[in-house]
This record gives structure tokens, C-alpha cells and sequence, in this order.
DNA sequence: ACACGGTATATCGATCTGCGATATACCGGG
DNA sequence: CCCGGTATATCGCAGATCGATATACCGTGT
């Protein structure tokens, strides 16, 4: 993920955004690429996307689907959607926190 | 971060974290470590900590403090708060979309 | 027919990051 | 005086990021 502010750093973990943009509904590479982009502001190249894609599919996070064409689509599986739902509620519990922090005593 | 599920992965950035834990105002690593514990339910190294300390640094987002005793506090510059606010309002936005796809298509 | 750009996946290598282990040292209580 | 907690620091492996590069198919315009 290439930071949208700079040479700042990276603050969000590219596998999460895979995961998010894949609870929409099933996706190709190609498709979460842009869809992330869209969702994230940030640039994701295929380097991290297919290396990212492969580790979550071989922790049963995400399936293959029925290639077509040349998409190869996968989907969330049980565990994925569990994970990402408990994540997501993870990181907006945090996100408030960290904004209340900032709005009391930044 | 040690991640609380297991053998599933890392979701969030300890970086974030960190600048999310200083957000509430001046602490040292070791105060850090213990904050960052709390607010993220997973467990933060002293490799990992000190390692981010110091890019955090390098970069501007951080600067350290008059040492008192063998304590070396840090807080948030400038680029740190905005950069922490931004992101902070960023993840925000992404886990309600996230959350919201999980409810109408998950 | 041909060039071009967009779609689509894949891999390599350098670099960065995470993180446990380890080390050092000070301090207070029992 | 030992032990556990506080506090910082570093080393080295493993893992992840990410740009660059490669391949190939497709549709459009000329």
C-alpha cells in the first residue's frame, strides 16, 4: 500500500482491505485491486495483492471460486467473514477512542 | 502484535497504535507498551515497539522528551496529530463500509 | 493489419517491518 | 539479598510490502 500523504509510512494492513473489499461479494484479483484503491485511497500494487491473496486463502480465510475466463474470483469463507467482522468492529472501537483522544487532550 | 485469534494473521499496524496511544498525550516506550495492550486487546514486544519508536521519530509523527529518570517520554508533533486524525477518520469510515457490506451482502 | 491501452494474473528481489529472545540495569518489597 | 517489576535497547529470523517486470488476451481506433 502506498501511502496517499507521502513518505509517511503505512498504517493499515493491505489484508484487511482484501478482506473488506471481498465481504461486498465475491471478486477477482484485478477487481479488489481497484476496488481497494477506491475504498482506501491508497495504491495497491500486485505484488502485495497476490502474495496477500495466496496467504489468505492458505489460512482459510478466503476460497477460489470457478475461474472464468481468465478471472480467478475467490470469496470469504466462515472464518473470513468472522474475522473480518470481528476486525472491523476491533478497528472502530479503536478509531473512536483514538478520535475522542484527540478531540480531549490533542 | 501478537494477534489475539492465533495462527490467522496480523490485521492493524502497531505504529497506528502507538501514535494513537501518545494521542492521549506524553508517555514513555514502557507506558506505551502497556497502553497499546489495553486499548488493542493483543500483546506489543519491545522489538516492535522501539523499532516503530524510532522510525516514528525518523519521520516527524513523534519527538522525544526531556528523559526524566530512566524514562524517555515522546509525544506527538504536529504531522503526527494530523497524520493520527486522518488516519484515525479514515479506518473510521472503512470499518462502517465494511461493517455495513457484512450486513446487507455478508 | 497493426498498434495501443486496458484487463488479468504471476513472480522476482530489494527493502522494510514484526517480533521473540536476549541483555542490561535500576528499584522496591519481603 | 534475591526476586519480580520497571525501563530501554539490540540482534536476527521470519514474514510482508511493493515496484518492476513479464506474459497474454481483448477491444478499439486508424
Amino acid at each position: 500500500m502506498t501511502d496517499p500523504l507521502g513518505e509517511i509510512g503505512r498504517f493499515a494492513e493491505p489484508s484487511l482491505f482484501i478482506l473488506a473489499s471481498l465481504g461486498e461479494g465475491p471478486k477477482h484479483g484485478y477487481a479488489i485491486m481497484a476496488d481497494v484503491e477506491a475504498i482506501s485511497g491508497g495504491h495497491l500494487g500486485p505484488g502485495t495483492l497476490y502474495a496477500a491473496l495466496a496467504r489468505l486463502e492458505r489460512r482459510g480465510l478466503i476460497e477460489a471460486l470457478e475461474p472464468e475466463d481468465r478471472r480467478r474470483p475467490y470469496r470469504l469463507t466462515g472464518l473470513g467473514a468472522g474475522t473480518l467482522r470481528t476486525q472491523l468492529q476491533g478497528l472502530s472501537e479503536f478509531a473512536k477512542t483514538g478520535l475522542q483522544r484527540l478531540g480531549d487532550a490533542g
